[in-house]
DNA sequence: AAGGCAAATGTTTTT
DNA sequence: CATTTGCCTT
């Protein structure tokens, strides 16, 4: 067969990866060097040469978008479906997985995945239980420990607490919530991986089919993985080591979320016969944005070593603007964005890139003024808001009466006169005869065990449920959702609400009743192929998962041509024509609870890194001298990374019309706070013998180490030495 | 048990 | 500043 056409797009290094002979394979693949270019050619490639069958082929990717597309390229590419193949995010597999071998895994068939929301309430309930002050425990540091331990594959018994408190209370926590997660047959996203790993571990019969099963393996985004995720992939691939790993510790992120930027260290010492393969050419970005990543990200030590290179030719320079304050920043950042669309081009093109969620605001309020379409990305997403999820606490309900988190999420919502004290005696008659909180409930209303109110109202919630599921049996998803909607009272609780929140809220419960009538199991990847002759789960159950495992982000209109708006961590693998980067500086980017720690500076400079490159021609770094941050007026030092950026690379912007300012104002907003052991404030303004007259904007150290900032209208602010550079306060 | 007002609290988030 | 939490009152 003539396969020419796999490789002949391809340069040398994409060449060799894509073509090289079967085992493992590491492909340090930089930004925008095209690696799922080469992890689809390779797929073509194994099954156009290697003979493989697609059947036999199995492909780990951390995004659904990421496996949805790479099906999408590859059945481009090989131009036609391909039937068998496994692609799919670490946790759809494993899902999958734990689904066909339910028994050895020791859950349920019905076994329910627990999102990250619905942990941090069970987690809770635990605590309480255990009579753990959450003032002293925070819940979101013991889901943090539980989640952290599973990451690394420890249960409670492998965990020795030394007798340290902190460890034995939150082992304690962990021991609990594992008890009640295994009671209801409840598994988080964690738990779905360390299970999934455990199954293999716990049955050589199944772990060998699925060795003889995948021929070949491939991760994307290695750098990404966890020590259990790595560990499983390991194990998967047994003796054959035909695993292809494609990564960039440069663009690891996601490190404070278990990541193990090391796996990709380790994968060299664990397949000793690895070739590695390091894709440097760039197809994306100019030779200066290139050049000032590079800048950035050298200043990391212990990297494996990269340097991206193009053909694209210098490009324009990086240019820097100085903003008073977030407004201005905002406001030139719509200036230029107006210019690149009256010089012909879309603003879909342009992206504004954030380290925080909390920086949009003002952004948006901006190019709203401007009158220019835009979009955010990232934030709440579609199945995580709560009036989604209290529809799908009823759909669960309904399906199933013994789901707690369920019961617990919607029997008092809309209120309906459920209390906290009818539900703690629900919750300890549960816990204590080892039954669901609906049998519970159902057995205190039967035994009239509450006052006769208490009782009413909980047997209104079991009639109700009752009710509802006998008036769907039978009905079309889209209908069961809608009446469920109406039924619940929900609609009814939104609609009394009133304003333009709850309109929002009644519009997204009648997008998941749309969502419900256009889903379809069959198109979802991750079970795309019969559960090797396991009875099949209900439609309604096979959408609620769905639900868990798919957040939805793929709503809105991809095709509106608007400014692309989201945190750097979300720009992650995208590309765009024209990059703002947007508060440039320390405390925001690096940020202040990541500025200390060495090993989380770096994964902030990589996350700068990652910002950079996404950049095609234009990129633009953006920090404010002055701005409100939770109420508050901070005056922050431009960012240490655009020190790291080669200064013959940069055009610094000035525009001096920002300074120009009625004097009241400026001292309404500086005047505060005095220079320890100077004769100077902040606020004052000073005269320097070359930079003439400025404003002090901020200060560190004091006496005679004290230095200030202190903003200039010609040559912008500058960090001055009070010892030697012999300010003149002016009255 | 529900609703209202003061106080506390602020990263990033693929599943 | 803006949103969520928690206490207090009906």
């Amino acid at each position: 067969m003539d396969v020419s056409h796999l490789l002949d797009s391809l340069n040398d290094a994409q060449r060799e990866a894509v073509a090289s002979p079967p085992g493992a394979c590491l492909v340090l693949a930089g930004a925008g060097s095209g690696k799922t270019r080469v992890l689809t050619h390779r797929i073509a490639w194994l099954i156009q040469t290697e003979g493989l069958s697609p059947y036999s082929i199995l492909a780990v990717t951390f995004t659904n978008k990421a496996a949805a597309e790479m099906r999408g390229r590859i059945e481009q590419l090989l131009a036609l479906p391909i039937r068998g193949m496994w692609v799919g995010t670490f946790h759809g597999i494993a899902h999958r997985l734990l689904r066909a071998h339910y028994q050895e895994a020791a859950l349920d068939q019905n076994f329910q995945i627990l999102d990250a929301d619905d942990q941090l309430r069970l987690v809770k309930r635990v605590m309480a239980s255990l009579d753990i002050d959450e003032k002293k425990w925070p819940v979101r540091q013991a889901v943090g420990f539980i989640n952290g331990q599973k990451n690394e594959g420890h249960r409670p018994a492998h965990i020795e607490d030394y007798g340290d408190f902190y460890l034995k209370t939150h082992l304690e926590i962990y021991r609990a919530y594992e008890a009640a997660c295994q009671r209801a047959s409840m598994v988080d996203f964690a738990e779905l991986l360390l299970r999934a790993h455990e199954l293999w571990l716990g049955n050589p019969a199944i772990l060998k089919h699925y060795q003889n099963r995948f021929g070949a393996l491939l991760v994307d985004e290695f750098q990404d993985t966890n020590t259990i995720q790595y560990a499983w992939l390991r194990v998967l691939a047994g003796d054959k080591n035909n695993l292809m790993a494609v990564g960039d510790d440069d663009q690891s992120i996601y490190g404070w979320r278990g990541a193990k930027i090391e796996n990709i260290r380790r994968f060299t010492d664990d397949f000793p016969q690895a070739r590695t393969i390091k894709l440097e050419q760039n197809y994306r970005s100019t030779s200066s944005i290139l050049k000032a990543a590079s800048g950035v990200i050298s200043q990391n030590v212990d990297r494996l070593g990269k340097e991206l290179w193009t053909e694209l030719g210098d490009g324009d320079p990086i240019q820097l603007y100085a903003a008073y304050d977030e407004m201005d920043e905002a406001k030139y950042i719509t200036e230029r964005i107006r210019q690149w669309v009256n010089e012909g081009n879309l603003y879909a093109e342009a992206a504004i890139l954030y380290r925080s969620n909390a920086q949009s605001r003002v952004l948006e309020e901006a190019l709203l003024y401007a009158q220019m379409p835009y979009r955010v990305y990232g934030g709440q997403r579609f199945f995580e808001r709560a009036e989604i999820r209290n529809l799908l606490a009823y759909m669960r309900l309904v399906s199933q009466r013994d789901a707690d988190a369920a019961f617990e999420r919607v029997v008092n919502t809309p209120s309906r006169g459920v209390g906290d004290r009818s539900l703690d005696a629900i919750r300890h008659l549960a816990r204590a005869t080892d039954i669901s909180l609906w049998q519970a409930a159902h057995r205190i209303v039967d035994e009239k065990q509450l006052p006769g109110r208490a009782v009413n109202a909980i047997h209104a919630f079991i009639e109700l449920i009752d009710a509802l599921d006998k008036e769907t049996q039978g009905a079309p998803l889209p209908k069961l959702v809608d009446t469920l909607a109406e039924g619940s009272g929900l609609r009814a609780q939104h609609e009394k609400e009133g304003g333009e929140r709850a309109q929002t809220r009644l519009e997204n419960m009648q997008e998941l009743v749309t969502a419900a009538g256009s889903f379809n199991p069959r198109e979802d990847y991750t079970f795309s192929e019969p559960s090797d002759g396991q009875p099949s789960v209900s439609l309604l159950d096979e959408f609620l998962n769905h639900a868990a495992l798919e957040a939805g982000e793929g709503q809105g209109d991809p095709e509106e041509d608007c400014v692309q708006m989201m945190t750097m961590h979300s720009a992650k693998g995208l590309e765009f024509p024209l990059v703002f980067l947007a508060g440039m500086e320390d405390g925001l980017f690096p940020h202040s609870m990541s500025m200390e720690a060495p090993g989380r500076l770096e994964e902030e400079r990589r996350l700068c890194y990652v910002g950079i490159t996404r950049a095609m021609r234009q990129l633009y770094l953006i920090y404010a001298e002055s701005r409100r941050i939770n109420g508050k007026e901070r005056f922050n030092r431009p960012s240490r990374f655009i020190s790291e950026i080669p200064k013959d690379l940069i055009n610094e912007i000035r525009v001096k019309q920002t300074f120009v300012r009625p004097a009241n104002q400026m001292r309404s907003t500086f005047a505060q706070g005095e220079v320890a052991g100077t004769n100077l404030k902040l606020g004052q303004r000073v005269t320097h013998a070359r930079f003439g007259e400025g404003v002090i904007l901020n200060s560190e150290g004091e006496g005679s180490n004290a230095r200030v900032q202190v903003n200039f209208p010609d040559a912008g602010s500058k960090w001055l030495m009070v010892e030697l550079a012999k300010l003149d306060p002016i009255a």
